[in-house]
DNA sequence: TAGATTGTTAATCGATTAACAATC
DNA sequence: TAGATTGTTAATCGATTAACAATC
C-alpha cells in the first residue's frame, strides 16, 4: 500500500482506529454503510468520512457507500495489524499485570512476547499468559537475539515501569532496537525524534473529563 | 475562575495537563521556568505555551517567566483537581482491578468511592483499596444516597465493563446522575451530547503507534 | 535604564466542510 | 435512465506561529 509521505495527520490516523471499531460492531448487522450513517456514529460530517477514507485509496462505490468487510481488511492493513506485531512489557507492576493477564486489552495484530522488571521478587515469576518474567538486565541481549528473524522481531516495547524509572527505562529500549513505545507512565519521555512514542496517560484522561464536567461546555469534535 | 465559555478547544485541555505533569517534574529542579524552555519539552512553541496559558488569565512576569508553584497552582484549579472528585468504577475484571489496586494511577484530586459488577462471584468481595465490590443493581441507589452532600456526591465514572456492556451500563449510570464517563472500553458510546465522555482505548493507541512505526513518517505536533 | 520575556495581534498554516461533477 | 453517493475541489473555519508593543 503506497502512502502519500509527510501528509498524514494524526487525527486521521485516531479516526482511522476509531473507524474501524465501529465498522467491526455495524457488521455484525450490516454489510454496507455509506459515509453520512458512519459520520453519524463518529459525531462528525460524511465529508470528513470521505476525506479520510479518500487518503488511502477509493473504496467505495459511487450511488452505494461501502463494503464494510472490504473496509475493515483496509483499515486493518494500514494499521499494521493483519499481521502479528510483537511487543514485550517493560515493568509488570499492577499495570503490567494488567496487560500481560487482560487477553483482548491489546486486541488484535499484538503479541507479546516478553516481561521484563528489575525487581528481584518478580524476575522468574510465571505471569498470567505464561510467560516467565525477565530480568531487565536482560533485555538487550533478548531483544537481539530475536532480531534476525521477522516473525521473532521486537520493535515494539509497552512502557509501565513507575514514572521514576522511564526516562531511563526508556532510553535502553531504544539503545537495543525497540522504535515504537506505548508510554504508560505520565512522564513525558525525551527521546530521539525517529523514535515513535505515543502517550496513555490515565490520570490525564481523568483531568480533562473533569475539565469538561466542572465547566460544562461542550468538547469540540 | 472565569472562563471564556465556548471558547476553550480540546487541544488546550489536553496540553494543560501535560503542562501540569511537566511542570511537576521540573519542579524537582527549578523555582521558574519561561515559556521558552517549557515549549521545547512540550515539543511546540514558546508561542503556544503563552497562547495556551493567556487563555486562562496573566500568570507570568514580563522580562522574567513563570513561576512554577504558581502555575501548577493554577493549573490544578483549571482542572478541577484542587479538591477530591469522588469516582466509581464499574467492571471489576483486569482492568477494574489494576484501577482499585493501582494507588497512583488516577492522580491527585481523585477518590475511588465505590467499585460495582454484575458477576455474583465478585460481588461482596474486599478489593484491594478495601472497598467491597458491590451489585451493579444498586448502583442508583448508591449514587442517590450520596449526592445531596458535595463531599460524598458522584458524577465520574470509570466504565471497565466488557464491550457488549459498555452502553447498556453508561445507559443506567446516566439514569442515576452521572455527567461524565472516562470509557475504557473499545465501544463507541452514544449518550446524549450533555453528557461528558473521554475515551481511554489501549488498543487504538496501539494500533495508532504501529501505524507510524511501519510508515516511518513523523507525526505532527 | 537596558535586557528579557510576557501577552496579544495579525499572518500563516492546516483541517474541516460545503458543494458538485463523476459515476455506480 | 434516474437516483444515490462517492471522491475531490474550493471555501471556510480554527489552530498555530511570528512578530512586537507592553512591561517587569
Amino acid at each position: 500500500m503506497k502512502l502519500k509521505k509527510m501528509e498524514i495527520s494524526e487525527r486521521v490516523v485516531q479516526r482511522l482506529t476509531e473507524y474501524l471499531s465501529i465498522l467491526k460492531e455495524v457488521r455484525k448487522q450490516y454489510n454496507e454503510i455509506n459515509s453520512i450513517e458512519l459520520a453519524k456514529i463518529m459525531n462528525t460530517t460524511s465529508a470528513q468520512v470521505r476525506k479520510d477514507l479518500s487518503t488511502f485509496g477509493e473504496f467505495g462505490v459511487r450511488g452505494k457507500g461501502y463494503d464494510i468487510d472490504n473496509l475493515i481488511e483496509i483499515i486493518t492493513k494500514i494499521l499494521g495489524i493483519d499481521k502479528i506485531n510483537n511487543v514485550i512489557i517493560v515493568g509488570h507492576g499492577k499495570m503490567g499485570e494488567m496487560l500481560s493477564s487482560n487477553l483482548d486489552v491489546l486486541g488484535e495484530g499484538f503479541k507479546i512476547v516478553g516481561i521484563f522488571d528489575k525487581d528481584k521478587n518478580k524476575i522468574g515469576k510465571t505471569a498470567a499468559n505464561n510467560l516467565i518474567v525477565q530480568d531487565i538486565q536482560n533485555v538487550d541481549e533478548f531483544i537481539k537475539n530475536m532480531k534476525n528473524n521477522s516473525d521473532t522481531r521486537i520493535e515494539m516495547a509497552i512502557l509501565a515501569v513507575v514514572k521514576e524509572q522511564a526516562q531511563i527505562a526508556a532510553e535502553g529500549l531504544v539503545k537495543s532496537g525497540i522504535s515504537a513505545i506505548l508510554n504508560m507512565t505520565t512522564y513525558k519521555l525525551e527521546l530521539d525524534k525517529n523514535i515513535k512514542v505515543v502517550d496513555m496517560d490515565i490520570s490525564a484522561k481523568l483531568q480533562e473529563l473533569n475539565f469538561w464536567r466542572i465547566n460544562n461546555i461542550s468538547e469540540k469534535i
